[in-house]
DNA sequence: TCCTTGATTTTGGTCAGACCAATTTCTATC
DNA sequence: GATAGAAATTGGTCTGACCAAAATCAAGGA
């Protein structure tokens, strides 16, 4: 019975989870092209979700072009995605939390030197909805993320903005990265809120090397924190 | 009473036909990026379709990354198919460059702790191709490109290479980047090899402190070519 | 024995309706 | 005007039904 994994992540859906499922039974080997994939019923039954849950993952291959389905005929292999044609596949969570740590230290100093008000009462709230997610037990990582995207958006420049989202979609498209920071979930470990607040404190004396430093700070803890859920 | 067109063909299911009338309104300019496009159940009455195929068709905008469901709230338009298509488009040269004045900084001071004699002597080759390349006619910028990406490898981080490479692609594909740049290749604004040499004895020193200087005095001149080039 | 035809089964496509969780909006109170 | 709670709206998933298309099977004929 392989039943749907569990979401790794507040944001998933049951037909991404799904999706996600199957394009890993296509990387895996498991089928070539041509071959044809279960049937919808099948499916439904195999990994215990409805059939229109099916239909929908089905359709999220389908539209990235791994798949061509037949009508009355069935889902046939069209694509078989490679390692490395997932972005961040290959990307540890180490390497990823390590670039973040060094390029978000920067857009962090960045903003310092030019951030709002407004801006920093929005990371105010955001700390405050970060520590409320950290009691709640979904798990969910909204607040942390909408934190670091509001740092860099500070910075006011797009390639900035541009490149710490990539990093953070790298961070949950890349499985290895999702399984370690699940397995930092159950072990209980969740961002620590006092070094959020460290990091708006330092933006908010506007003193770049401070927000700097608070930035790496608490990016290297979450290292420290991979380190111990590996 | 906006009824699904027929489909144009007959192997199109109706979730594709709705699909592509949705893509057309967003191609047309009805929605913006962050507008919301109408609720399911809208849409289903609109389109006399049932919500599921509805829901079908949203996410195979959703895949293709036009639209961000949001549980609860609705779908945003995320990207709007056509001019926005071309990652980078809103990014200015100067944006990039500053990006690239910070990030790269930091990735050469991280490589300059670790980087081999052999990664050193393919360095050397570089600057000695990046000399050539300015005294070809064709303003090739491969060689400077190359360059940058070989630091950025010998960090041994790939999220760090993947950022990197991330950038330099936002850079050829901005067209306002690719105008301007294209404008101090006329202005005869070369990469200066001196600045080049400078990085590579600073990684050669193993010192990431002079390594990060180096790298951001070379790309701060950048930054002055573009201003002279406007 | 092989081929053809028709019946049956399987497959995907769409629909209707129900219920739940998440979010937004509205209303009442202070 | 601000806040809290209720109501409404939104998306998410499920069950069950029926239809069209295709595949498979069985029977009959050459």
């Amino acid at each position: 019975m392989a039943a749907v994994p569990s979401p790794t992540s507040s944001f998933d859906r049951l037909y991404q989870t799904l999706a996600r499922a199957l394009i890993a039974k296509l990387s895996s080997g498991k089928y070539a092209v041509g071959d044809r994939l279960p049937a919808e019923r099948e499916l439904s039954i195999e990994y215990d979700v409805s059939r229109p849950t099916v239909r929908e993952a089905i359709i999220a291959l389908e539209v990235q072009g791994l798949v061509d389905v037949r009508v009355g005929s069935g889902a046939y292999v069209k694509r078989v995605p490679g390692k490395t044609e997932i972005p961040g596949f290959n990307i540890t969570a180490f390497e990823l939390t390590e670039a973040r740590l060094l390029f978000e230290g920067e857009a962090a100093a960045l903003a310092a030197s030019q951030i709002t008000d407004e801006e920093l009462n929005e990371l105010d709230a955001l700390v405050r909805a970060i520590a409320a997610e950290n009691l709640s037990k979904g798990g969910s990582e909204r607040a942390d993320r909408a934190f670091h995207l509001s740092i860099a958006a500070a910075t006011r420049n797009a390639a900035i903005v541009n490149t710490i989202k990539e990093l953070w979609n790298l961070r949950a498209n890349s499985p290895e990265s999702a399984l370690l920071h699940e397995k930092a979930r159950t072990a209980n470990i969740k961002p620590v809120v006092d070094e959020h607040s460290a990091i708006v404190d330092a933006l908010r004396n506007r003193d770049p090397a401070a927000a700097r430093t608070a930035m790496r700070m608490h990016l290297s803890a979450v290292l420290d924190s991979l380190l111990f859920a590996t």
